[in-house]
Parts: structure tokens; sequence; C-alpha cells
DNA sequence: CGACATGATAGGCTGCGCCTATGATGAAAC
DNA sequence: GTTTCATCATAGGCGCAGCCTATCATGTCG
């Protein structure tokens, strides 16, 4: 059975005319007669009975064209909502994104994107890069934004920003005084994020450590460790982005004199078939991030 | 866009896995490569994201098959309806019945009707014969069961049983006194149905009449006619099936010297497919009123 | 690096569904 | 009664869609 078939049969039940059927769905009558036959006998039902003046649907058709109408709405519905989902600019957007960006990085985008990309329903996640990674691989997002490299065949990533560290310092602190902290400075009393954040890894990379990491005092999220600082426990790195919330909470920013920091990039599975989406949402970080590193290495913000 | 290839879209969307959804739908997997890559062409929206391990279902993909699914399960309700229906001797049958004989009939066949085609349904319809006729014509009814010839090459039918009329007299009446009553002596007084019935005109070409036929009583239904014979207003011939309920109105009955009667068909639209239901219910009236005829022309009943 | 799995591609064949032409039948016109 | 016109059914031929097997391209894993 076909969806042709159907429509032959809605299009004959609906004339009680061969002929007339015939012309509405653009074939010939004997077409429609040879096919309705077909039918007829698939089902071991007699569909319309036939006399020289009509073609009358019997009662048994009667009770079939309900679903057979169903059937082909449904398939039309297909169609339609294929139409509509052909731009791929629109629809849903799962985006990842790390926690040491996201809280920052979000109030500055979501304007933009919105006004870019009106169609297109970005739905923010927030987790860590592996668990990014993760569901990236396991489809359940569509992009994320990382400030790592990606690994692998299957991801591929665009560079957006470059986003320079900052050092953070309690405003007693002996470092405050300088202008320019130099990294290593920073390492004999610095506090670095919970295993697992990529910003914890850079911050050691950046400034080696003195010893002691993982202290009683673990900081699970930035906030977290912009408030240990403020209190004086110790010093850290931070991304240029959460330079606002730092000095809200009182600390003392500096520059770095190696100029230490990281690239945001945005990642997606190579094969994923909505790239223009991917790369519309870049543009926009991209566009809305540029300049944004100078200016914040310079410290003002 | 065909049912096939809604089946095929379900398949691969559902194992996410080329080789194992064609095995499901018993074709090769290049075959299901091929039809999904023209389904995807089709709607201009890419339903799978293809890797070496998985084909993971796109998001516009997941809201497509539900359409999908329900054009197919559609298509499926066409089938197994069919098998339900392929049975002639089930579903709704309407019968159509002339007045002066459904009060009568109804009782003594829906028993044995109900009986024998457990699956009918049949539907009475009580209307005059040229209605019947009409409503036969335009599929309103399945079948009738007429006192008449049918005309016409699109109608045919088929003689069920003899139903001999009898004379009714008031109890008063002078012929009450014969053992047997001659057809014309009824002529003098008798009384006949409104017009349309086809026992009216069956009455007055058994037995001629007085003059005059349509006085200020006419008599809508034979119920009326009989309360009118009992009443005394004149004589009528009435079939042989309401001799009980003329008895029970006080109506004396005799038999007819010239055994005028009537003949009870079937008649149905020459082209109606569930013959076979026809004739299974033609069968069984005339195996109920099998030897009915004589039973009633000797008075008894 | 080789073995194995995935999905994509190529070429050939079969049969379905389409057409035009014609037949069969019944109704209406004359 | 005969003709004419309508209906749907049938026949024969043709083109293409959809299927197959064989092979390729690519990525994974031991």
């Amino acid at each position: 059975m076909n969806l042709r078939d159907l429509r032959y049969l809605l299009a004959v039940a609906e004339h009680e005319h061969f002929g007339r059927a015939a012309k509405a769905c653009g074939v010939s009558q004997p077409t429609l007669s040879v096919q309705i036959r077909k039918l007829e006998e698939l089902m071991g039902v007699t569909l319309f009975e036939r006399s020289s003046k009509t073609a009358a649907p019997t009662a048994a058709c009667l009770q079939l064209i309900g679903h057979a109408r169903a059937a082909v709405t449904a398939a039309e519905a297909i169609l339609a909502t294929a139409r509509n989902l052909r731009d791929p600019l629109a629809g849903r957007f799962r985006l990842g994104i790390i926690p040491t960006l996201a809280p920052y990085l979000l109030p500055l985008i979501f304007g933009p994107l919105r006004e870019a990309l009106p169609t297109l329903e970005v739905e923010p996640w927030e987790d860590q890069t592996t668990a990014l990674l993760d569901r990236l691989r396991t489809h359940a997002l569509d992009a994320a934004l990382l400030a790592t490299e990606v690994d692998g065949p299957d991801l591929v990533s665009r560079p957006l920003f470059a986003e320079p560290f900052l050092a953070a310092l309690p405003p007693e602190h002996a470092l405050s005084r300088c202008e320019v902290v130099t990294e290593t400075d920073l390492a004999r009393d610095i506090l670095v994020l919970a295993d697992g954040h990529c910003l914890r890894d850079q911050t050691i990379a950046a400034c080696g450590h003195g010893g002691a990491l993982d202290g009683p005092m673990r900081a699970a999220s930035l906030p977290t460790l912009l408030n240990m600082v403020a209190a004086g426990y110790g010093t850290t790195l931070i991304p240029g982005l959460a330079a606002g919330a730092a000095q809200d909470a009182g600390i003392v920013l500096r520059p770095l004199a190696a100029k230490a920091g990281r690239t945001v990039s945005i990642a997606w599975r190579a094969q994923f078939p909505r790239r223009s989406a991917v790369e519309a949402v870049g543009e926009v970080i991209a566009t809305r991030l540029r300049g944004f590193a100078e200016g914040a290495a310079a410290g003002a913000v």
C-alpha cells in the first residue's frame, strides 16, 4: 500500500467519479481504475460500487477513509514541518559553556544573539570541559564554548576571542602596590579552583604553585574563589571577563607581566549538520568580544 | 514521499544504525542509505548525523518522526480495519420494509436473524415502496422487503415467501357467515389504505371497489384500517401476517375464494457488493416463513 | 599495521505505475 | 429502435523507481 493509493482512494470517495477523481489527481482514468482495483484486492474489501453513472463508496470504504485521511494528513504534516525546519539558523541550539565563563559571558552575548539570530533558541548548559565534551559526543549538545584545545577527529573548534588573565589580590596584599604582577610572584600563596576546572590547570601552568593546592578550603566555583581572595586567604588568577565581579567583591586586579591568558573557542562535532548555526553563533560572540583582550590586559574593563 | 520511506526513517531513527535498520526492514543497507538520502534531499533537512559508529537522528528528525509514526500507524489501521471488514456478513445492514409488513414480520425474523447472522447488524427502515426504492438507489439502504415487482436494470430481487390475503370483516357483517369469501363480494363496502401503500393497489386489483375510495376516513396505516373495519365502517383485505393483530382488534377473518395474495421479495442494487449478506438475510426470512402460506390460507395462524 | 566495522557509491535488473487505445455496458436523446 | 454519449474496465507498451550485489572510503581497535 502506498500514500499515493490512499490519495486516489480519497479522491474517488470525494468525487464519487473515477474520471473527475483522475483529473483531480493528475492521472488518467484507467490508472485510477487499476490502482483502486488493486487496493480492493489488497484489502479484500469492495471499496466502491460502480455503476454507469457514479462510483459510490461502500460502507466499508467510509470506515476506511478516516484512517486514509489521517495518513495523508500526517504525511503532509511531515513535509510542512520539514519546510519549517529547513533553516539551520532556526530551532533549539544547545550551547555548552564552562563555569568560569558562563556567568560573565552570557550577559554580554544574549542580546546580540537574539538580535542577530532571532529564530535561534540558544539554550545554555553550564558544565565542566570533560562533561561538555561527553555531551557533545552523545549529541546532547550542539556546540560548546571551551577554553582548551579539543582532541579527536570527531570534534572541531574555532577560536573566538582571547581572554587575558588578571592577578587577583586582597587589597592589603603586598603585590597590590605593583602596577604589573609577574605570574610566578603569585605562586607563593596562590589559590586555585577545585579539580576539573580548566582554569585550575591553566592557573598552575602560568604561575606554578606554593605546594598546598587542595587544602581544606577547596573552591568549587569562581565566585567562591573570589570571596576567598577578598577575605585575604591568598591570590589567584581570574579570567578577564570576571574582572567586574572581582572588583565588586573588593579584590584588587593587576595586569600580568607575561600576559598569561586563555583562548575561548567554540567546539562542535565535525559531522554536525547545522554548521552554519555554529558559525553564526561563533561570529556573534567573536564580534561582541572583539577588542576585549587589549582593554582587559590594560586593566580597564 | 512514500510510506515505505517513512518506515525506513522510523527504523533508522530507532536503531540509530543503517545496517540493523536495513535488516529490520528486510532490505539491504545500500537501499536504506539511498532512500534516506533521497528523503533528506526531498525535505531539505539532514535527518541523521552519520559517523563511523552510529547514525544519530538530528533534532529536526526527532520532530518529524512523530508525524511519520502517525502516518504509518494510520496506514496500518487501514489494513487492520479492512481485515475486520472483509466479512460481508458483518457490519451494518440497512433493510427497508414496507409499512404493511414491518410490524408483523419483524418480530418473527429478529430472533432467527440474530441467531443465523450474529455479526450482521440489521437496521430496519420502514417506508413505502417508492421511498424504499429511492433510498435503495441512493445507497441509503442495502436491501428492501417489498411486495411488488422491482423495475429497472439497476435493481434485482428474489421472492422470499407468498403471503395470502384474508378477508377482514366486522363481526356483524353479513359475509362473516360464509366460510369462504369471494374477492368481488368485498368490493361493495371495501375500505383501502391511503395512497402510496402497495396494499391499497393490490386490494383494489383483487376486489375492485364500490366507488368512494378516499372518503373522509383515510386510513394512513394498517392498524388504523383494522380499527375502522372493527368499528363496522366496512370490509378490507389484510395480509396474512397481520391476521393476529386483526383478530386482536375483534375482526372476523375469512379465506378468499380466488386465493388473492402477494409475494414478498427482497430487492437490492444489482451492483451491491455484499450480495452474500442479502442472500443470507433472504434465506433466513424465507426459511422462517416456509409453509406460512398454506396455514394462513386455511385460516389457521 | 592489519582486521573489522561503518556508511556511501556504482551498475544492472526487475517490476510497478503510468500512458494511450480500445472494449463493454448502460442511459439518454431522437 | 437506433444512435450517441457517458461511464468504468481492459490491454499493451514504456520509463523509471527501487532493489540487489559488488566495491569503495573512512574510521576504530587490537
